[in-house]
DNA sequence: TTAATCTATCCGTTTATGCGGTTATAAAAA
DNA sequence: TTTTTATAACCGCATAAACGGATAGATTAA
């Protein structure tokens, strides 16, 4: 039971459910979410490395960057979590406006 | 999104999981759940609070005892976790062992 | 009214989070 | 090597829980 009180405390932070709203899109680095998000460096990574102990996302490491992805969910609480957020958050427009930064963020690394 | 937030803290407690697990049964008072759970007055009692400030359960008054039970749901988010409660904890064995304490305690006061 | 029962609240302590700000580390570039 | 960039770890502070134990309130029975 543990475990799963500890996914629920993951996903019971704002913060924390917006990256983990994102990473359903595909892997980011902190600086992706430096800017998508807006927070300072600290923060972004004290919370991902909550989730990393909380085991909900994985990271692998690149160059300079440190990559974030979602983890494959261990249990049907996890795995109902995951499916909770992709379906069930339509009606909240931080999210959707998070994915919409996202593109933005993303078109302008591709072009420098 | 504070009222999700809210929810998964809500649910990120064991104790309360394993109380509102108990009450997807139907309605119970504190002095029910103290001897379910064989936890202190005081402990169940704060938890309610907690979770009828979260909006998950109603409370009635029936002369000495107070029934709680579930909350009607009020978005996706909660009537999701409600569905996961109930389809995603079959591996716990605490929970089905609630539910069996549950069957004894409730025959004793049938008899008293 | 008094007593008994059930529930809510308060007190003091402990633990867990969350944050800004700073410093340390690791990798790559100059 | 020195510098820059990206990330992690640490410090101090503030707040929110969680707990046991004690007390107060509400309801009913005697």
């Amino acid at each position: 039971m543990k475990e799963v009180s500890q996914l629920f405390k993951a996903f019971a932070d704002e913060t924390r459910l917006r990256i983990i709203h994102l990473l359903l899109q595909g892997e980011l680095c902190i600086c992706d979410l430096m800017e998508i998000l807006e927070m300072s460096q600290s923060k972004i990574s004290r919370h991902m490395a909550y989730l990393k102990h909380s085991g909900i996302v994985n990271d692998r490491r690149e160059a300079v960057w440190v990559y974030y992805s979602l983890a494959k969910p261990k249990n049907r609480v996890h795995q109902c979590q995951l499916k909770c957020l992709k379906n069930c958050f339509g009606e909240y427009e931080i999210l959707k406006k998070d994915l919409e930064r996202r593109k933005e963020t993303k078109v302008k690394k591709t072009c420098a």
